[in-house]
RNA sequence: GCCGAAGUAGCAUAGUUGGUAGUGCAACUGAUUUGUAAUCAGUAGGUCGCCAGUUCGAGUCCGGCCUUCGGCACCA
């Protein structure tokens, strides 16, 4: 006689065992009813339940309906695919962010009007409406019938699982696989989904394994979701920084320089709006700025350990019987200068930074317009410092950042800390002081973080600062790592207060990351509409006819003299023409001039978006921008 | 680097089974002097990513390379 309690409390008795879609049916939820929850536990709707029990009925509503939607909906694309193409072998499809994927193994390679073929084959099995049951058999049994099948990778997956598992099977028609669950009932239950794209992915996630074939798809509870999401993905292709460059003439990257970024005069006003701000921050908060060379001896990345490492990506060049490469990164140009002089505690800590162009030559397949980059720029920044003083830098840091980001109009960000990895320099006793000054100064904070266990950099764990756009995209910009070895390793010292020589600890930091990513980021997330102070063009100014030429001549330059960035167009056109072309380029403000605004000196005023503020003088509008400004100046 | 796709005028694109490259916007010239998201007419612009090959003939077919795009792996 199990009673079964429901999340409202309410409970339910039955005479004898029961299953879960029993149970939704006596509540009028069978068509809805995905699957259950028993006692914690993920089950499908034929589970018996035999004693009493707490039950939750899952359905497309819950995120664990939504999860299990999207799992049977990998398993009925393998199905699908197998029905197709009987030489294809499964392996692994799991639930991915919106959706899911199928790795599969076959000697030919899908083409995108295979995709079509089996998405129509998919809704063709939706439509027979096939029951998916669980059943379980012995390890053995299970291990030969993959083998009589030639499913030699889900051999080697069962091979994977522990013994003591117990191992679930399910089935769909004619199509069994190797499954822990739960699944929804049957296959009428999939309706709203996609494959969206083929791609190549290595068997179990290491390249020196062979390459498999993987389709993604999307899966949603509802055929409105559906659309909402493939909508989302339409505006993402809106927002690319690709296609805003090339519209708003900020920068292009040509065959002969990949991953290597030409800034346009305009995108080049943007860029210098960041790093100009940054200098700022940069002076403000105790760091003194430096500049360091682009080629240093290779001897020197052998000290640091950089060339054993990373050799392959470096730039290299030589010039008579010297090897040089191109500096990768700052900090050992920064421990040079930290070790001109000798230093003294009282000299700490030092903050040192410098927006210093490196290059790596990261592999072709990683280059993506201006996010992923083989020469960037970094807010790049190293504080020598005592043990003692870690904690401290590491506080205000953190506070910096949020503020920094703040400026720019993010304020959605994630906070994760990566420590040791398995191939690292330096003792465990100073990996466990390093990690723990971390995580200490994040619990100060009342930060909410991740741990990524085995992530951090050789010498040192790391923060990381992921920031989410308006559409909820991550991207990882600021940094802080925890460094006890390389200053060891090249030589840095200073004096204690007992007059001996200790190792200065160095934290590398850094909150864009690299300018040229925090760029992108920044142009995707306004979709090319910055801020007012941000604007590589602030306002454009038009003429009705020629007799306003003069006077609009006069407006630039006064505006300009007042630090504006403005432009005219007093072209033979008509206003709707300028008008809609200079909408198009999204900038701030278009400011109309016709006979009636010269007699009176004014102006009228179109705010970007096409709200109309009337006429006012010059000397208004330059109030009501400087306003804006000044708002925005209070932020910092 | 690996898997797959793509590369045609400044930009966006068409080009069926191989037969000497179209269209729209932009540019240029002229007319028009215009009141808040496209005025009209005309002109010019292309070694079809690069290099080889098959063919009487290649944007189209074969091979190699480069770059880009979507993933995977990588990211000091």
């Amino acid at each position: 006689m199990p009673i079964i309690t429901l999340p409202d409390g309410t409970q339910k008795i039955f005479a004898q065992v029961v299953s879960v879609e029993q149970v939704a049916k006596s509540m009028g939820l069978v068509k809805a009813a995905l699957a259950g929850e028993v006692d914690g536990e993920l089950v499908s709707t034929s589970f018996l339940i035999k004693t009493d029990a707490n039950l939750t009925i899952i359905t497309a509503n819950d995120d664990q309906g939504l999860k299990i939607i999207r799992h049977s909906t990998a398993h009925l694309l393998a199905q699908a695919t197998q029905m197709l193409y009987p030489d294809a072998q499964v392996t692994i499809g799991p639930v991915i962010d919106n959706g899911f994927y199928y790795d599969f193994a076959y000697k030919n390679s899908f083409l995108e009007s295979d995709l079509i073929k089996i998405e129509k084959n998919m809704h063709k099995l939706v439509k027979q409406n096939l029951k998916i049951e669980r059943f379980e058999m012995s390890r053995d049994k299970i291990l030969q019938f993959f083998k009589d099948k030639g499913e030699y990778y889900k051999v080697k997956i069962i091979e994977s699982i522990p013994v003591d598992q117990i191992l679930s099977l399910y089935k769909q028609g004619d199509f069994i696989d190797l499954c822990r669950g739960p699944h929804v009932p049957s296959t009428a239950k999939l309706k709203n989904f996609k494959l969206m794209k083929l791609a190549g992915a290595y068997w179990r996630g290491d390249s020196s394994n062979e390459m498999l074939q993987r389709v993604y798809g999307t899966a949603w509870g509802s055929e409105q979701d559906l659309k909402v999401y493939l909508h989302k993905l339409e505006e993402v292709a809106r927002r690319d920084h690709r296609k805003i460059g090339k519209t708003q003439d900020l920068f292009h990257i040509q065959e002969e320089t990949p991953g290597m970024v030409f800034w346009h005069a305009k995108g080049w006003i943007l860029y210098q709006l960041v790093e100009q701000y940054m200098r700022g921050i940069f002076k403000n908060n105790g760091y003194q700025e430096v500049h360091t060379p682009q080629l240093i001896n290779k001897s020197l990345w052998e000290k640091s350990g950089h060339w054993d490492k990373f050799s392959d990506a470096m730039f290299t060049t030589s010039s008579g019987d010297r090897d040089y490469a191109v500096k990768p990164m700052n900090c050992p140009a920064h421990i040079q200068i930290y070790n001109q002089g000798l230093k003294s505690y009282r000299d700490l800590p030092l903050r040192l930074a410098e927006f210093g162009s490196c290059h790596r030559n990261e592999p072709s397949g990683t280059l993506h317009g201006i996010m992923r980059v083989r020469n960037f720029v970094q807010d790049d920044g190293h504080i020598f410092c005592t043990p003692e003083q870690i904690q401290d830098e590491v506080l205000t840091f953190i506070d910096l950042t949020f503020n920094v980001y703040k400026y720019f109009g993010f304020e959605k960000i994630n906070i994760k800390l990566s420590t040791r990895p398995e191939k690292r320099v330096g003792s465990d006793e100073v990996w466990d002081k390093s990690e723990i000054a971390l995580a200490e100064a994040l619990n100060a904070k009342n930060i909410v973080w991740e741990l990524q266990e085995g992530e951090g950099a050789f010498y040192g764990p790391k923060i990381e600062f992921i920031l989410k756009d308006c559409l909820d995209r991550q991207w990882q910009c600021g940094t802080l790592q925890v460094d006890f070895s390389m200053p060891k390793r090249l030589g840095a010292q200073f004096v204690d207060e007992n007059s001996v020589k200790q190792t200065p600890v160095i934290l590398h930091r850094a909150i864009l990351g690299s300018l040229e990513r925090f760029l992108g980021i920044l142009i995707e997330h306004y979709e090319g509409a910055y801020p007012f102070w941000l604007s590589p063009i602030q306002a454009v100014i038009i003429n009705i006819s020629e007799k306003q030429e003069n006077f609009i001549v006069n407006i630039v330059k006064k505006l300009k003299k007042q630090g504006l960035r403005v432009i005219s167009d007093l072209r033979n056109e008509k206003v709707s023409f300028k008008i809609r072309e200079h909408s198009l380029q999204r900038y701030p403000y278009i400011l109309v001039v016709g006979d009636r605004e010269m007699e009176k000196g004014q102006v009228s005023v179109r705010q970007r978006g096409g709200k109309d503020l009337g006429a006012m003088s010059v000397r208004m509008f330059i109030k009501k921008v400087n306003q804006e400004t000044l708002l925005k100046n209070q932020i910092k």
